[in-house]
DNA sequence: CGGGTAATTGACCCGGGTCAACAGCAGTGG
DNA sequence: CCACTGCTGTTGACCCGGGTCAATTACCCG
């Protein structure tokens, strides 16, 4: 969606390294051009907490030109590029682009709405819900940047990646993996995943595609664009 | 204009009524005036898990012009007072008075970081910690719209509520209420919360307000607060 | 006084955590 | 080419925070 929008300083990281952390103010807007990235946050007896996942075309922290103070870290977990992209620089972007600010809006909300799905997972789903619903829905985003090949995409999370975002311990998730593969469920090596059968899998998960708002996107954004011109990025 | 604007605005409805759910196209904003309400989310089988609190001064789904569908309910806790406020008034208010599309995106961000830290109150903080953590936020949120007096607020939650919020049982909430009360830390009868010792409950809690942004941005709070005068003033 | 909702309590259970060991493998330096 | 290191995944034995079920007991309000 964001892909196209390329411009700006390039950076790379190594895995497992932060971009930016808590407390710092960010002064650019990140764009993830390649490998994936998370949004954590720490409690200061080391209780770590994973918030987010970030993909290619995923915008982390739209919103930096109003929070000044992250409050929340951001590294990579894979071998990361990204676009920084500065104040003056966005200005210049949406000036030339108007709907650049619908998209980046856009995104922000949906962004919200995946944090709200996530917080139904961490409440009420079980273990076996929760992290089949993880998948399912990080394969449904892959595939809205079509980075799936049929029924298989990349996954370069590793069970603790996966405790961290659940909330559960490594040891639970390797059991629960193990199960959803002796089942059938999943097929998952190389960091690959293979879902042979998504339905079965959502259904398990009790998933819903509702919340990822990924029909109609850009009839949205035409209806929405008097109010929304006016709404994002009035003031800085 | 302003007294046009305001007219046949304003709903009520009685506690544990829904005033939007899931599905539907919101088209309108809505701004809690008076009482309690809550944003939830519930899964086929009836689990049902509370996403946020509503307390007077606040802003539900401003967002809604751009995402038509609601991916998830609202329902008043207490009776509740709210104004309507739809696209065509919206649209006139943001143009007189600009700066609205700013505290409105301030609102939304604000939302989305207490979201994100409501999913590291479900993955690592216990059972006390979590409940500690809800009271001490809504305390600060209700202090910064001048509805605490002195050490204590209205409460006006059920252990139900608090269940359903934090994705405990009723049952477990009860003994860890009993047990913050033996301990000192907090008072509650009528509906009437006390905290005698704030900074005891938020180290209980690992509390940190930053989340909140409450502070020192205190000319957003202003714009914010001018807003809702405003508002509440054109509705009289 | 009656009916309904909210709070409280007890007995028992279970999903998931904890601790500890070990296996597989990739990278790295010698 | 091998030994070493460190990360990731796997497994077993045991434990505990919080859930479940089922009564009671306060309250509240008409």
């Amino acid at each position: 969606m964001l892909g196209r929008m390329g411009r700006g300083t390039i950076r790379e990281v190594s895995p497992r390294r932060d971009i930016i952390h808590e407390g710092v103010d960010p002064g650019a807007v990140r764009l993830i051009l390649d490998g994936w990235a998370c949004r954590y946050k720490s409690l200061p007896d080391g209780r770590r907490q994973t918030l987010a996942f970030f993909i290619p075309g995923d915008l982390c922290d739209a919103h930096v030109y109003l929070l000044r103070k992250m409050d929340h870290s951001i590294g990579a977990i894979t071998p990361l590029r990204y676009a920084e992209i500065g104040p003056a620089q966005m200005d210049a972007m949406t000036a030339r682009y108007p709907r650049l600010s619908h998209a980046i809006y856009w995104n922000e909300l949906v962004s919200a709405s995946i944090q709200r799905e996530w917080i139904l997972n961490m409440g009420q789903r079980n273990a076996h819900e929760h992290l089949a619903h993880l998948m399912v829905e990080l394969f449904h985003r892959l595939r809205a940047v079509e980075l799936t090949k049929g029924d298989t995409c990349p996954f370069p999370l590793t069970q603790n990646d996966l405790a961290d975002a659940t909330g559960m311990t490594g040891v639970h998730v390797n059991r629960v993996m193990l199960d959803l593969r002796r089942d059938g469920l999943i097929e998952l090596e190389r960091r690959e995943l293979r879902i042979p059968d998504l339905e079965r899998l959502e259904k398990l998960a009790l998933f819903n595609p509702a919340y990822l708002h990924l029909d109609h996107e850009g009839d949205q954004i035409d209806r929405a664009r008097q109010f929304n011109d006016r709404l994002v990025f009035v003031n800085r």
